[in-house]
DNA sequence: CTTTCATTCCTAGCAGCGCTAGAAGTAGCC
DNA sequence: GGCTACTTCTAGCGCTGCTAGGAATGAAAG
């Protein structure tokens, strides 16, 4: 059983050769530099080793999604806890999820643009990302009121996503995101 | 001049038909559908032809969503007239955004996710597209209060931007985007 | 009416993409 | 050492956006 044992540990750990090494091309030079010839000759495999660990392209995008979402978590729970009172929290949070879009721009992508084979607002959503949700989650239901926490939440993760997308694309001002991410968390908390 | 003239007419016409072939193709199957391949069969012309009005791909998608900006600046524009108050203003034109985000989801795609060869927050911005943002300006405008309203504007924006392209990616169930369409609005508007 | 010339347009092809069939090589087992 | 089973590679398919170079067209000149 031993040389089997010994196979799969070595493949699991060409697994992990191949998500990470996708994950830094494109952190390095964005998804469309990520091709399985520039990912095979950067594990130093052919092409064809790619698809007996992927179903495809997307599937490896998807893992390493998996990846940040677990980071994404940690960083959002970190943020969460150290702060003195729920309008902080949310604060905290907030800008701790867009600085986190704004340090790992094609993980972001990865794991909230592109990657869609996913399920997402289901209990069989990957545990990291569901604990990314439930750290926004856990600062907005203070400031929920009579409404809906869980409405509240994804409506507010909206407005966190699209403040990112859309400064990303260039269609909104650089300049000007500190300006529009107080007023969102302004207009998500209680009237002072 | 008369036959140079004609001949210039005629090119118009055929940028016309490109863009027009462009666009039914996308809203009928999606973007990755568009293929210059695909689009010149369209048209009845060689694909060499596309780049001798265009200088590629994205600027066939750009002129497309160019259109797109005019048709959502008309609708927005409507939407906004045609309220009692100021609250009933602004949740009008956030519904019209979001009822062309959804009846048009391709062209929504050429217009805020995908063509970036775009000017967006300058004045040499397209006046199509200055005109629909300007519509959301003026009903976030009686809102504001003491806060900035073209900051407030692009945060709302995002808000929207947020929601549709979330949901549409599957990341947001479809069921609540009414409640959370509502939160948002609320979010903005006068406490009651 | 024919020839010249400029313009328009198409055929053919490049380099790249994701993905896969089938051959070649390697390793364990008897 | 020889057989078997598994792994990995070479080669190639059909597609993409884009372009060079030649063929066809049609207006102007003789």
């Amino acid at each position: 059983m031993s040389i089997k044992e010994r196979r799969e540990r070595e493949r699991a750990e060409r697994e992990r050769l191949i998500v990470t090494a996708a994950r830094e091309l494109a952190e390095a030079e964005g998804w469309d530099a990520v091709t399985t010839r520039r990912l095979a000759a950067e594990i130093e495999y052919s092409q064809p080793v790619l698809y007996s660990h992927f179903k495809g392209k997307d599937a490896i995008m998807v893992a390493v999604a998996v990846q940040g979402f677990a980071e994404m978590a940690g960083e959002l729970r970190a943020a969460g806890t150290s702060a003195p009172g729920p309008r902080e929290a949310l604060a905290a949070v907030a800008e701790a999820y867009a600085a986190f879009a704004d340090r790992r721009p094609a993980l972001y992508d990865a794991m909230f643009v592109r990657a869609v084979d996913l399920p997402f607002a289901t209990p069989e959503a990957p545990a990291a990302l569901r604990e990314a949700f439930a750290s926004l989650h856990r600062v907005i239901e203070p400031l929920a009121g009579d409404e809906d926490p869980d409405a509240l939440t994804e409506t507010f993760w909206s407005g966190l996503h699209g403040l990112i997308t859309l400064m990303r694309s260039g269609r909104l001002r650089r300049e000007s995101h500190d300006r529009r991410l107080a007023l969102l968390i302004g207009h998500f908390s209680p009237p002072a």
